[in-house]
RNA sequence: GGGGUGGUAGCUCAGCUGGUUAGAGCGAUACACUGUCACUGUAUAGGUCGCGGGUUCGAGUCCCGUCCAUCCCGCCA
């Protein structure tokens, strides 16, 4: 038998016992005579003894063990002499007698230390090379645990409450109205692509048309976008759809599955029902739509307060159908050039002329703008932004959501600013849950100068803003939510549509796609929802950003186990590569590299 | 497509305003060591300073280009 036992499970009561153990040598301490060998396995690690006194040749063949290298030991387990536990161990009050030492690979010395805090410190692309490597590391094995755990406890949940999960296609065709996607040549059809899919949306509605009224899968999406360290090119949806549903079953579903996922992996009970946030208000208060409530910082409107200012620049944004927003930053006052400089740098990357302040020090408004301020917008501005000596406002004069969306993210980093100074304290594991809802159906795309789906065009409107579809498109609110934790976006859904009339009229007369397009593309799905489409729901999220907080990791290439580089290289194995001139004939194409 | 940061020994890093033979810690190798647990001690080896070009008497250091990694913007219905 190659082992026994595991390298975790050996204590006081096994003293005594012959046993087998099979795995890695973690460290070697060789003392000239007496020789230590940690051994180690997925579970953990037990002290081996290679006493030349008892076994001169298997000491001898011991000596010459390296770190990595796969080994089987046969051994009584006997108690450490008195002193020499180690507590730091679970089995620190044993240790292993080797009387028989079979050595079954030696490893080459490990081009990277494979322990947490040395392996964290190293070039991720070197890691991402020797991927089996990286995976040993105690920290990795935990995150491949954490997200098995994961899989098991949604899984579980969702066969709880009667869904089940239903395989749909990876290969499906190109629909390129959503993002980006990867192009599949068929051999049998010269000319014509699938492509992957990027999210199982229409195949999970078609579903519900079929009656199958409780579906979810845990599903491998694509998507061709440029990656990020929360985005990879193939990621895992959680994808949920229900028949008969309104937004409050969706609601207390997906609660009721987050509360036992936090519980499951984190053995941590988290408050539900959570908090729900109309959009507008998330915009407003927080200058995202995916707002981080750990901590307050909230910005305030005054554009009201500045429409008669002789401060120009802001009087004339107020007056013209911009917005004055405003933050109190509080305690930045000691905020550095450099610092300001990176602010300033940041605001202006998303489209700020610049970045007004006032620093409040010494018991006065140190500020290039302040001087154009009245006694009276002055009062305004310490009301509604309570301020103190010490504290730093940021302002931003631009249209509504652009406004927002700069002190948005200066928000954001004034926070990480005084988190670093020691002024705030934002923890990983103080979870703000919260629905964002009442997102607007359309969003008018400046570019195009056309209206597109906010979420996707299979959204179904608020029942009482439907009238306005034909008038005011902008003004819709669309049956969508998102769940938000601390600042990131978890997943979202919608109530659909499942009326094929409403369907096309959105596709054709608010989104402006022609209606051959609309036949040629969806017109399978529209044709499906004549045949009775029951009303339906649901909801997708990212299953690897879901795991990467439980595993308190920013990056999801922490919680998969081969992802590939920002240009999306798979630098272990080698993809992507050119193929050869017979696969490329076959599938009927052609290649033109750029020069 | 754009912006920021980084690339010096196997790993992590230092190397000021250009100046002799590019350093440290860890790791590796060898030897010593019979209760260590990140063993310890002594010694040794180890470098195309990412790559290409330029400026200069002289470039790891300055300039231009390029590649790679990473963070962000655009993009992600």
């Amino acid at each position: 038998m190659a082992r026994s036992h595991h390298c975790a499970e050996l204590n006081l009561k096994h003293i005594g016992s012959s046993i087998s153990l099979s795995g890695w040598v973690d460290t070697v301490r060789d003392l000239g005579g007496i020789l230590f060998v940690d051994l180690r396995d997925r579970r953990g690690i037990t002290q081996v003894k290679f006493d030349p006194n008892l076994d001169k040749a298997i000491a001898e063949k011991a000596s010459h063990l390296k770190q990595e290298s796969v080994i089987s030991v046969q051994g009584k387990v006997t108690k450490r002499p008195e002193g020499t536990e180690n507590s730091n161990l679970p089995t620190g009050q044993v240790e292993i007698e080797a009387t028989n030492l079979e050595i079954l690979n030696i490893s080459d010395t490990p081009p990277f230390p494979l322990d947490d805090a040395g392996g964290d410190k190293v070039n991720e692309d070197l890691r991402l090379t020797y991927r089996y490597l990286d995976l040993r590391r105690p920290k990795m094995r935990r995150n491949l645990l954490a997200r098995h755990k994961a899989t098991k406890s949604i899984r579980d949940y969702f066969d709880s409450q009667e869904f089940i999960e239903v395989e749909t296609p990876a290969l499906f065709k190109s629909t390129p109205e959503g993002a980006r996607e990867y192009l599949v040549p068929s051999r049998i059809h010269p000319g014509s692509f699938y492509a992957l899919s990027q999210s199982p949306q229409q195949f999970k509605q078609i579903l519900m048309v079929a009656g199958v009224e409780r579906y979810f899968q845990i599903a491998r999406c694509f998507r061709d976008e440029d990656l990020r360290a929360d985005r990879q090119m193939e990621f895992t949806q959680v994808d949920v759809e229900a028949s008969f549903v309104e937004r409050e079953d969706i609601y207390n579903l997906f609660e009721g599955m987050l509360k036992k996922l936090w519980k499951d992996v984190l053995n941590q009970d988290i408050q539900t029902p959570f908090l729900r946030l109309p959009f507008v208000d998330a915009m407003n208060r927080f200058g995202v739509d995916k707002p981080d409530m750990r901590f307050g910082l909230e910005l305030v409107d005054l554009t009201e307060t500045f429409k008669a200012s002789s401060f120009k620049v802001f009087q004339g944004v107020a007056t013209t159908g911009g917005s004055i927003k405003a933050f109190n930053a509080k305690g930045l006052a000691d905020l550095t050039q450099g610092e300001l400089k990176a602010l300033e740098d940041i605001a202006k990357s998303l489209g700020a002329k610049g970045l007004a302040f006032i620093k409040v020090e010494g018991g006065e408004w140190k500020s290039p703008i302040v001087k154009f301020f009245s006694d009276a917008e002055k009062a305004e501005i310490t009301r509604t932004l309570a301020l103190q000596e010490g504290d730093m406002v940021f302002f931003a004069a631009a249209s509504w959501d652009k406004a927002c969306a700069i002190l948005g993210r200066i928000r954001l980093e004034a926070a990480a600013l005084l988190q670093k100074r020691g002024k705030l304290t934002i923890r990983h594991e103080d979870w703000k849950f919260l629905w964002v809802v009442d997102f607007p159906l359309m969003t008018l795309d400046e570019e195009a100068k056309r209206f597109v789906a906010t979420h996707h065009p299979f959204t179904s409107p608020v029942p009482e803003d439907a009238g306005l579809l034909d008038s005011a498109p902008h003004k819709v609110r669309g049956q969508h939510y998102d769940v938000v934790l601390n600042g990131m976006e978890l997943g979202g859904g919608s109530i659909r549509i499942h009326n094929p009339e409403l369907q096309k009229k959105v596709f054709e007369d608010v989104l402006k796609i022609p209606a051959d397009v609309v036949e040629n593309r969806f017109g399978y799905m529209l044709k499906a929802f004549t045949y009775g489409a029951p009303p339906h729901g649901g909801i997708a999220f990212g299953l690897d950003r879901m795991v990467a907080l439980l595993c308190g990791t920013t990056s999801i290439r922490d919680v998969i186990a081969f992802p590939k580089t920002q240009k999306g290289q798979d630098l272990m194995a080698g993809s992507p590569t050119p193929v050869t001139e017979k696969q490329l004939k076959d599938l009927h194409i052609t290649t033109v590299i750029p020069t």
